[in-house]
DNA sequence: GAGTCTTGTTGACCGGCGGTCGACAGCGAC
DNA sequence: GTCGCTGTCGACCGCCGGTCAACAAGACTC
């Protein structure tokens, strides 16, 4: 006989096994559509078990994307103490590398049907972080004028909006992206009234 | 004694109390933060009879929205056959306006857009919509290059990026941030390899 | 005013959800 | 072998979105 019952895992390996299958599922469907019930099924253990392991479905959810979040913003992070223009260069890389290499999730996390608070923070912290790292560089700390903080903000959703559509359509390369988004960031600083910050980013 | 047990309503009048209540409870309330049955209590009616109404919670909620998407489609809609210019400058300005007019909507529905697939679809309709509709003006029917496609596309999410950066702050007026957006699209434009089509808007 | 018809309205009910809890069982220590 | 730690489970809870047959308000007849 013997036969175990069911077989006992490891704390941090139950937890990866778990978020991995999270990650799998809530890209494939939207989080409406999946109950605890079934992600534990489909886990193969009970419910409670997850319960044990997330204290929420929307913890569980957001711990499921918080991995490629904090990716997303290391790889984004650039080398401390480069100038503007190189700093940029470094997280536009990083952004546009990490959305070809995690295209679903990318789209998934735009559009996500979940929608609960949590994740729009998410979203919206990144792109904060971002903001203020790119107007740091252009103002050299000093309160940024809001047109330019309008501006930059707005940059950040043109970004959004753009890699969209280039992952969709699948019809641009990576480099016209990149020059796009470049271009209409000067676009936006010039339009904001600060045309004189783009020789930051010149250099 | 008498005393009805209930008021017996017109089917028009009460459509129109439980939309309107349901547009302040939505305004005040995340969308899972409220169960149908606090709305109908709050409306002093019995559950059953708002989805006599309303065929589900999802319907009810967007049905709330409706009015103001269509308000706001037919402000931006520019009267037929004007020059892409003034098209857009009637567009830019209806939406403003609009804008300005229903703060609290239009915040409320560009931070629920990520929630849930109905709202996400009716922005995404409104933006596909402005878009093509530039993109016409801009090319006279051809087929758009994917580079400049993807520029308005972008250019639409940053004109939400920035308007809510505007609503939030509050530190600029309606005309920079109508001059913030038309010189970022003819940035947009500019970084899409097609400047050509920028003698169109100047016209 | 009694009867009747239409239809706006209701209370009771359902399956399933997110979430909880006490008890069970796998397994290493001794 | 048995004991203790703790990973694991079945059973349960209150509430939610959604349904349904039946009731009653009020206009219309005669």
């Amino acid at each position: 006989m013997a036969e175990p019952a069911y077989q006992r895992l490891d704390v941090d390996e139950r937890r990866a096994q778990l978020l991995e299958l999270g990650a799998r599922l809530f890209t494939e469907h939207a989080y409406d559509e999946l109950s605890m019930a079934q992600i534990a099924r489909e886990a193969g253990i009970s419910k409670a078990l997850l319960y044990h392991y997330f204290p929420s479905k929307q913890a569980f959810f957001v711990a499921t994307l918080e991995r490629g979040a904090t990716e997303l913003v290391a790889l984004t992070e650039p080398a401390a103490d480069l100038p503007p223009a190189q700093a940029l260069d470094q997280t536009l890389d990083g952004f546009l590398a990490w959305i070809e290499d995690h295209r679903e999730t990318y789209l998934k996390v735009m559009r996500s049907s979940t929608g609960h608070a949590e994740v729009r923070e998410l979203v919206e912290g990144v792109r904060a972080e971002t903001a203020a790292r790119l107007l740091d560089g252009l103002t050299g700390g000093e309160p940024p004028p809001p047109a330019l903080r309008a501006a930059v903000r707005g940059w950040l959703w043109f970004m959004d909006g753009a890699c969209q559509d280039w992952l969709e359509q699948e019809d641009l390369g990576r480099d016209e992206v990149r020059g796009l988004l470049l271009g209409t960031l000067a676009g936006a600083i010039t339009a904001s009234g600060h045309a004189e910050l783009l020789a930051k980013l010149a250099e």
